[in-house]
RNA sequence: GCCUCGGUGGCGGAAUGGUAGACGCACACGACUCAAAAUCGUGUGUCCGCAAGGACGUGUGGGUUCGAGUCCCACCCGAGGUACCA
């Protein structure tokens, strides 16, 4: 007997497939079609081509697009590159080399990757952010957010030309202001501003980087660089005019919780209320926020961000000279200085007091870096007894505690942040603090001093970056700072041609930025108008805003007239987004995040029809594997590495009493996600090579449930490997090329049968491929004794194994003489009369154990099973020892004698 | 510290509150073979027992229930997120 030829097999029909555009979507659309569009995450296209942690995600997304394809819907299912970023343009520096080049060279490694694994994207969909045609529409959307403004009022995004018209006619100075004053005026609403703001600058890198880019550590998520704060003018995005409908729209889309979480922290809401406190000697108020306004009678003391506006006017002359030391130190310290002795509490005295408007006493302020600018209103009232920062600053200075919670008796801990009654708070003694709150809140609004208020965590998003690959701004500068736009008619705004990509890098904090664009050619980088020179804009946008929108581009991917078509649009994100969206966690945050932001501003401005871009997100696990470390600690090859017998350590590493090595020397197991840096990586294309790609597919959908992380483990292919062959064998014969005829089947068989497509079928529908596969081989099993496989069942087989193997699958539809592929063959139904059994197992147990299992009719009465289970031999010698108090029958599976 | 998700045989894992360990790997034995590989079959949680059968068993300790891997409480361990956010 043959062995599978799996080579020309999977060949030929990826052949098949890629001529006959098998899995082309059409670009028009039948509106009573029910549509599924189910999204990849896509991917960087990276030098060093996938390894097989890569393609977990795209395999299961490829089953569920051809399972939805035979079950009657229209399908899309497409793939790109997000392609602009760091790496090409890093080698671009090195090598002189241009990033589109190397981008276009991965990416061309990268389809065939895919293709050799049997994804079924529409391939004529494919882009890649990096395309002229693509980010021309993100220029285009920028501005978007450019010319709009955010309107509390209808809490919506509107065209910035209605805040003008609304100011004229408001504002008696309007028409007497000069263009630079309403545009500074107008740049306070616009969605995209530019702004002067304390950056993360990375001097090593030559850029900027966002919050999110930075780590706790204060370094570059890319090459662990050092990061200073310095104020720097930049394009900002305002997201947290969005912060409000970001967090409360999550409760629409169907997400997985901990991802729910995760953007719900970092939106970060918090109700409290804002005091302000008149500022002794002057006309000035410090302005707060609090989350518990309740606490205001035990507010001994006030700080300010040594970065606040007020800390000039309240600093008294002989503190002067201190204040200014701190503030200095404060600026010039990066923000890993900061961490490392974040334990400790400093600040200095400004001289100043404030009146607490409760107690009418003077609280001295203070400055401190522990308060920050960046959120709330860069100052706080201290409370020391009920905040744990507060106590601390309180106690490293010598400052006044007073509690105003009552703790618990014997509470023995300092601040007290837990709830209990007030006390030495005149009118809100014996209130608890949810009370207190409100009666507080109302008693500031009442006397004048503050309000209820909301703040966010959420920052503005810092869109600039000091690098060549990336998308140019479509805007202009003039000499004198007023700004303008290319109008949308000259997009897109293309990269000029430059042989030195290199950024101005530096490891002095201070040097000023210089992006690569600067040394662009005079005829790309000034524009002249009506006889005014003008500047382009030298930064680029940072790569996160390719991604934004590449979901809705698939839907229309090569219209020159609009970003997409508003009635494809409506089909195929109808009625609640994306489907199915699959990816890493590593996105719940920043992608995710950024992405709906500019989904609800083009949502607001009319041109899309859903308010979320992802109905369903689903994360799938990583698959990590062993590594080995020598002496020195530094990974070796995991491949090498053979245990004490001398066996490859694939086959034994999970055995508790084995010792590894590597060319002789002893090495250490660690487990950990599948990389490079680990050298513990499988290329896909060895498993391809070896077992073919649909033993790849098996395997990996084999492994275990999809959202868990879980071990590769080659050793463990061959299983699925001989459930691939073992179908070869049964359904095929090397004469005629068919095992399988046209015979009568048993009762029994299309039982089985039946149950399989019914066990598949919701395996499907819940994404639980690794119980599929299951059930296939399980029922193969039943097939191996048969002579020759009966039609009637080779037939649904086949359809049921088509969306995980479907090389193997195709092969064996065309040998049953089907001219057509199978891919929109209609799915296998699974008919109730095959499902029904005759008789079926029961368990019987003695006060909840086990003593037998009887077989009975599904349908017989309480009565009858009872009876046949108390007659069984090893039930009736439990039940002799007592009386029968309880008897329970749940139908079809279980009987329990309570007996005592 | 706080938040989230996990913890089931030698390994990956399965199990609407109803027979724990489906299916696969590994291992053992048998068939086929001169032999090996491949293939087919049988067995395989631990302990006692020739067997029938019994006891124990889903991180630990309690609880709810006729019945708990599954629900509740406390704790231990692991992974991820987050961190002076007022």
């Amino acid at each position: 007997m043959a062995e599978y030829p799996f080579h020309d097999i999977e060949a030929k029909w990826q052949r098949a497939w890629e001529e006959r555009k098998t899995f082309r979507t059409p670009g028009t659309v039948r509106r009573d079609q029910p549509k599924f569009f189910v999204l990849d995450m896509f991917p960087y296209p990276s030098g060093v081509g996938l390894h097989v942690g890569h393609p977990l995600g795209y395999i299961a997304t490829d089953i569920l697009a051809r399972y939805k394809r035979m079950t009657g819907h229209a399908v899309l299912h497409p793939m790109g590159f997000d392609a602009f970023g760091l790496p090409a343009e890093q080698f671009a520096v090195e090598h002189g080399v241009h990033p589109r080049i190397t981008t276009e060279a991965n990416i061309a490694n990268m389809l065939r990757q895919l293709k050799s694994i049997g994804l079924s994207y529409d391939w004529d969909r494919v882009l890649a952010t990096t395309d002229v045609e693509y980010y021309r529409w993100t220029q285009w959307i920028f501005l978007q957010l450019y010319h709009s403004w955010y309107d509390p009022e209808a809490d919506s995004a509107r065209p910035i030309a209605e805040l003008e018209a609304k100011l004229a006619s408001q504002r008696a100075d309007w028409a007497h202001l000069g263009e630079k004053e309403r545009e500074s005026i107008l740049a306070e609403y616009r969605l995209a501003y530019l702004a002067e703001v304390p950056v993360n600058w990375c001097p090593a890198l030559g850029t900027v980087l966002a919050n999110e880019e930075v780590t706790n550590e204060g370094r570059s998520e890319r090459g662990n660089h050092p990061v200073f704060r310095r104020p720097m003018k930049q394009w900002m995005l305002r997201i947290t005019a969005y912060a409000d409908r970001l967090e409360k729209d999550l409760a629409i889309v169907d997400w997985p919780e901990a991802i729910k979480l995760m953007q719900r922290n970092w939106i970060g809401r918090s109700e409290g209320a804002s005091v302000r406190f008149p500022v002794v000697g002057s006309d000035e108020r410090i302005e707060v926020f609090t989350t518990r306004p309740d606490t205001l009678f035990g507010a001994t003391y006030m700080v300010l961000a040594p970065e606040h506006p007020l800390v000039d006017r309240v600093t008294t002359p002989d503190c002067a000279a201190a204040v200014a030391a701190y503030r200095d130190e404060a600026a010039r310290r990066s923000d890993v200085d900061r961490q490392a002795d974040s334990k400790a509490k400093t600040g200095v005295f400004t001289g100043g007091y404030a009146t607490n408007p409760a107690t009418g006493a003077d609280i001295p302020i203070w400055i401190a870096d522990y308060v920050l600018m960046g959120y709330g209103t860069g100052a706080i009232m201290a409370v020391p007894a009920q905040d744990e920062r507060d106590w601390e600053f309180a106690e490293v200075f010598g400052l006044p505690i007073v509690r105003t919670v009552r703790p618990p008796d014997g509470f023995e801990g300092k601040a007290y942040t837990g709830d209990g009654p007030a006390m030495n708070s005149g009118f809100l003694d014996g209130l608890h603090v949810a009370d207190a709150k409100r009666t507080m809140t109302e008693w500031l609004v009442r006397e004048g001093h503050g309000r209820g208020t909301v703040t966010y965590k959420l920052r503005d998003w810092l869109f600039s970056r000091q690098r060549y690959w990336g998308e140019p701004f479509p805007v202009l500068h003039a000499a004198d700072g007023r700004i303008r736009t290319v109008p949308e008619s000259q997009l897109p705004v293309e990269l000029p041609p430059m042989d030195d990509f290199s950024p101005a890098a530096s490891d002095d904090p201070d040097a000023p930025p210089s992006p690569p664009l600067r040394r662009a050619p005079d005829d790309w980088r000034l524009v002249e108008i009506d006889g005014e020179t003008w500047e382009r804009e030298l930064n680029t946008m940072p790569q996160w805003a390719g991604s934004c929108w590449y979901y809705l581009r698939f839907i229309d991917p090569r219209n020159s007239d609009r970003f997409v078509d508003p009635d494809l649009e409506r089909y195929w994100m109808g009625p609640k987004g994306v489907d199915l969206y699959v990816g890493g966690v590593e996105h719940a945050v920043l992608h995710l995040l950024y992405a709906r932001f500019w989904h609800k501003v083009l949502h607001d401005l009319g041109h899309l029809s859903t308010p979320e871009p992802f109905g369903r997100l689903f994360n799938q696990g990583y698959i990590q594997a062993f590594a080995y470390r020598d002496e020195r600690g530094i990974a070796v090859d995991a491949e090498k590495v053979v245990d004490q017998h001398g066996n490859p350590a694939y086959e034994v590493q999970d055995r508790p009493d084995s010792a590894y090595f590597f060319e002789g020397r002893p090495v250490t197991q660690e487990y950990g996600k599948m990389g490079k840096s680990l050298k513990n990586a499988v290329s896909p294309d060895e498993i391809n090579e070896r077992y073919g790609c649909d033993t790849l597919r098996l395997y990996e959908m084999y492994m275990g449930p999809l959202e868990a992380s879980k071990p590769w483990n080659t050793r463990d292919i061959i299983g699925v490997n001989r459930f691939i062959r073992r179908v070869w064998r049964v359904f095929t014969t090397e004469e005629s090329g068919l095992r399988v005829a046209d015979v009568d089947v048993p009762d029994d068989l299309m039982r089985s049968l039946h149950r399989t497509i019914r066990r598949v079928t919701d395996d499907m529908d819940r994404m639980s491929f690794n119980t599929a596969i299951a059930a296939l081989i399980e029922f193969l099993s039943e097939l191996v004794p048969l002579d020759v496989v009966p039609r009637t069942v080779a037939e649904p087989f086949v359809l049921l194994l088509a969306p995980l193997a479907p090389h193997l699958a195709e092969e064996l539809w065309e040998r049953l003489g089907h001219a057509q592929s199978l891919a929109y063959a209609p799915w296998p139904v699974a008919e109730a009369r095959w499902l029904r059994r005759l008789t079926v197992p029961v368990a019987v147990q003695v006060n909840g154990k086990l003593r037998a299992t009887i077989d009975v009719d599904p349908e017989a009465p309480e009565e009858d099973v009872l009876a046949a289970a108390k007659a069984h031999e090893n039930v009736a010698r439990f039940l002799e020892n007592g009386t029968l108090r309880k008897a329970i029958y749940v139908r079809g599976r279980i009987a329990n004698f309570v007996v005592s």
